[in-house]
DNA sequence: TTGGAATATTAAACACTGTTTAATTATTTT
DNA sequence: AAAATAATTAAACAGTGTTTAATATTCCAA
């Protein structure tokens, strides 16, 4: 047993180094630059040997977008000293904004690329769909919010649907430029600004 | 003059062949999936012609999505009638939502894809830089809601992009397929169902 | 009408891409 | 040591966007 489980480990190591080589190349040149080849090419294998460790380049993508989540979801642990509800809500959103602003290519790949999320049907353990996942979190605060006496008469659901796309919305029109198109002069600051508007609607409920 | 007249038209005849050739493929199966030579097959020129026409691949899907915001903007047109500021911005957000899920293709290339964004900062006439954008309408609106003493104390400007924000997150959240893996009970009806609890909260304010 | 310049168009190649195949090397088991 | 299994590779396939040089076509002046 103890000998097979060492091929386990070996076999799991090459799978690992495949990752780590995927992730380095993605996050300095972005998932559509990065090809089998050059992750091949990193760890000094044939690109061939990588389908034995991952089906397509999309489930290598989908592995790597995991962490994502597990580290957003870290981040999201300071929030459970935040007693005051609508307090929680307004700290979630600036720990979300400012994830996706310091880890856009990530954020791109977890909230906006088409790419791994294709996978995600398919795959039995997915962040997405497991239990305690960021927006069951989100739904759970709304609906501290309402017990609080906030959000009346509003559908808890589909009211986190909308307050995630507000912080949704404003991270990734800046990400995908649309922002310095429109507000060339704002570009840096304008995502915390709305963010601003959105806490100013917030604290008028 | 009326000759060379002739040779310009048609010369832009087979400019627009290709242009109306590229939208019906990109409509039929997406924008990565259209490649140069389908574009030359169906119009039944070598691939290399579409060079002298257009720079690269971008350029022709810059070109495309350029009558996508024409398109929006006409469906915009509706709101001159609407004098209440606050009515108006509702109706705005209901026809941009519509516009995004009865176009998601183009709404896609519009506001998600990376790809004809870059080709906005290098041309001129460009239907973002364009005075009477749609973004521009949407800040001209909350100006006369504010001017209505709706959103006292706001930043007109951060408030347009925040509210812009929260309708673009919910249809490109819904394109981009995250809320089929969060709600997929509530698919079909959460981007509509999100914009209600969006209207109920400005109805509060 | 003819010849030369300008233009339009193409065929072919370049350097890539993701993926699959069969062949080869290495390791393990009998 | 031989056979079976597993790991790894080389080579090919079918595709991509783009560029090059060659060819076909059109235009205009002599």
């Amino acid at each position: 047993m103890g000998i097979s489980d060492r091929k386990e480990r070996e076999k799991e190591e090459l799978r690992d180094r495949i990752l780590i080589a995927a992730k380095s190349l993605f996050l300095e040149r972005g998932v559509e630059k990065t090809s089998i080849r050059n992750i091949a090419d990193r760890i000094e294998y044939s690109p061939g040997i990588i389908y034995h460790y991952f089906k397509d380049k999309n489930e290598i993508f989908h592995a790597l977008h995991q962490g994502g989540f597990i580290q957003l979801m870290e981040k999201m642990q300071v929030l459970n000293s935040v007693r005051n509800p609508m307090e929680r809500l307004k700290a979630m959103g600036s720990i979300y904004v400012r994830f996706a602003m310091e880890n856009p290519d990530m954020y791109d790949l977890m909230f906006i690329k088409e790419a791994p999320i294709d996978h995600v049907f398919n795959s039995k353990d997915d962040q997405w769909k497991e239990g305690g996942g960021t927006f069951n979190f989100l739904r759970k605060t709304i609906e501290d919010c309402i017990a609080a006496g906030y959000f009346k008469g509003h559908d808890s659901e589909a009211l986190s649907y909308m307050i995630w796309s507000t912080v949704h919305g404003m991270v990734s029109l800046s990400i995908r430029r649309r922002c310095e198109v429109v507000l060339p002069d704002r570009q840096d600051s304008i995502v915390v600004d709305g963010l601003e508007e959105f806490y100013k609607i917030l604290d008028r409920l």
